[in-house]
DNA sequence: TATGAATGAGCGTTCATTCAT
DNA sequence: CATGAATGAACGCTCATTCAT
């Protein structure tokens, strides 16, 4: 109980606070605009000048704010790929690590529940980010460096963790942690990306995937 | 053995028909200089000028032999996205099923390997089918209707085969596609489109693969 | 005389008013310099980009105020088709019909020595408008249906107040009607059609036109 | 009556051979379709690929017979022109000069019908030379100065010859001839381009436009 | 700060014409 | 003689960006 609320603590990202206060109210209607844009058209295909037509601004406007129409693309991409991995990245992870078996399940279930209520409330940014990256070396850089890299450090070590107490059969931890990622990804991708219009039961879904994770890894 | 063979024959795509014999030598080199382009830079940031400029050949030639540009875009990817999934719509798919457990590794082992091959071929081209079909909806009808539903048929099929002998754990059968096809599908999108600069051990990692998902789906 | 006047003013038309006030001095430029190309060489030979050129003015900036180069010719041309035939269309033409038979030559006098002043200013679209007029629906319709029978009507109206009178050749109202536009529509379009280069005495050559008219029109 | 029969055989031209034999099959076929083209949309808004395919031609094929499209425009157009207007240009014009006063009416009265004929058989061509003479110095030139000038020194030579018996009102020749010419020409004009598809009465209504201006020039 | 008119490079596409077959 | 692939200039139009107001 304790331990689940400090987990769900843990993980949360205020999400409120993607894009801060000191957005102005018609910066917030161009990032609107923008992100339903370049979401349903993709980046190159929307021009500044209909963002500005449904952003009810002027076209310079948008200018004043973001020097160029690709600046205007990460001010909108790069919160959201920041905090789309954040709790991986957490420093008391090691704590986490410390804990039993049932709560690697729990661990594993907490971390996809809360990352859902995040696509969930970026799903647009998300799709934007995953169409863009290929083509802007910023952004590839950005998420193979900076983030991937980190994630991957701290999936291995929950990996080797588990391995020492030889619950985990022993694979190449590299492929361990690939499994792992890609099947939570994997899902994650059908679930918002691939199949969102699939009657999902969620509960019952996540349940089966982290089963089959934890049998997959089983010796 | 010999089964392995014939297996081998049963998903083998003659690579070298991807586009027929009709292509003259001018239009081959717009192909591949759209491919190129393409994968490089993304669809609708290619210009036919600069094409045209790759393939050495005049602009108006490109429209000589296809009427738009996204004509073009259609001719290079719609063969590869017929033939990506091809494996799984052939009719005596169901030969296979009255085969026993090992054979089932040894027809996911051998699947995917033959889609390996086909994606290395085609690398770039399935680069820019996963790119462009959120923005295509004849990309997308077609991948979703036609190959994504005869595919999704023919592995539930596998997947029931299965659980009725008692070999799967009692899952919802979806769930079990979506596991077998996410895992096999993030392997290969992880080995080829995210992180195709790791030095990957193929034959390790597949063997790692199935392995994976025999085990998640045991009882 | 205060008839004469009064008529005068009746079909005058305040031509510094075809186009509103409303348009910039670029807008000025970009339809001066259209008039002038389209005049010369035709609509579909003339570029946009000569224009453009023509009006010391990026070519963009004729898009800004046109969407298209077809929404140009019809900016240009309709005004003056609106206008061309506006005095026949005036409510109180009845009046005109009550006076006298002297009347009915000043009428027409009238009506031609304006519709002269108004052409001369506006030759060059009225050009243009005759050239176009065959290959865009929007005019052709606009011209025939709105125009050619309103003043078809008020014509009929005309010579049949005059055949009561007794003082017109029992011929069909059609045809008186048609020779009298004809006579004066053919005597225009060779005036500054045709012709424009003949050395015209304008005052003599209209009373003989009347008077042809009368004439003919006689018993 | 045999007047009559031999002023007939005076204005008859053989339409079948406004083009000589010598146009092989695939030129007639050229040439029809960029007529059609050509008076369907104006010359310079058809283009010479889509003249090619109604032909059922090779694009190249029209070049071989015609070096520019604008050598095709005259090919057609030019023929038309010479025609159209050649019954004033007879040697023995003349002779029907020396006739009476109803055979001036029975004079006109056959131009017209002759005219008539002609220009049925060729309207579409008719449209397209008067479309274009606007815009083509070689076409312009052509009819004005040698066509034009011609039929008016003729006309001209008939009106002295009718003012001289003291038929004729006193009126400036140019006049008269004038208003003959834009009386024809604007009947014809109306009749066949402005508005073919009224529901004309061909013989009454020439009859009428006869007597018209015979009334109109009488004294 | 916000505007929107103005820009001119660049876009996808069409064109009349050429020429090897 | 006929073909149709190839050309590259020119087309109408859109674009991201600038800047005077």
């Amino acid at each position: 109980m304790g331990e689940q609320e400090s987990m769900e603590e843990l993980f949360s990202t205020n999400e409120n606070e993607l894009y801060g206060e000191e957005l102005t109210a018609k910066q917030k209607r161009i990032v609107e605009a923008a992100i339903q844009m370049f979401s349903e058209k993709g980046y190159s295909s929307s021009s500044t000048s209909e963002i500005a037509k449904r952003a009810n601004v002027a076209e310079g406007t948008i200018f004043r704010h973001y020097k160029t129409k690709k600046e205007l693309l990460l001010a909108i991409v790069t919160p959201v790929m920041s905090n789309l991995l954040a709790p991986f990245i957490i420093r008391d992870l090691d704590k986490v690590l410390s804990q039993n078996y049932q709560c690697y399940e729990d661990f594993l279930t907490a971390i996809v529940k809360n990352r859902q209520v995040f696509i969930e409330k970026h799903l647009s940014i998300v799709k934007i980010l995953l169409q863009e990256i290929p083509f802007h070396d910023e952004l590839r850089s950005q998420f193979i460096d900076r983030i991937g890299k980190e994630v991957y450090t701290r999936l291995e070590a929950i990996v080797i963790h588990f391995q020492e107490k030889g619950k985990l059969v022993e694979m190449p931890t590299q492929s361990a942690v690939r499994l792992t990622a890609t099947t939570i990804g994997g899902f994650l991708l059908t679930r918002y990306i691939l199949l969102p219009n699939n009657d999902w039961n969620d509960e019952e879904e996540l349940k089966t995937t982290i089963h089959f994770i934890m049998n997959g890894m089983k010796a």
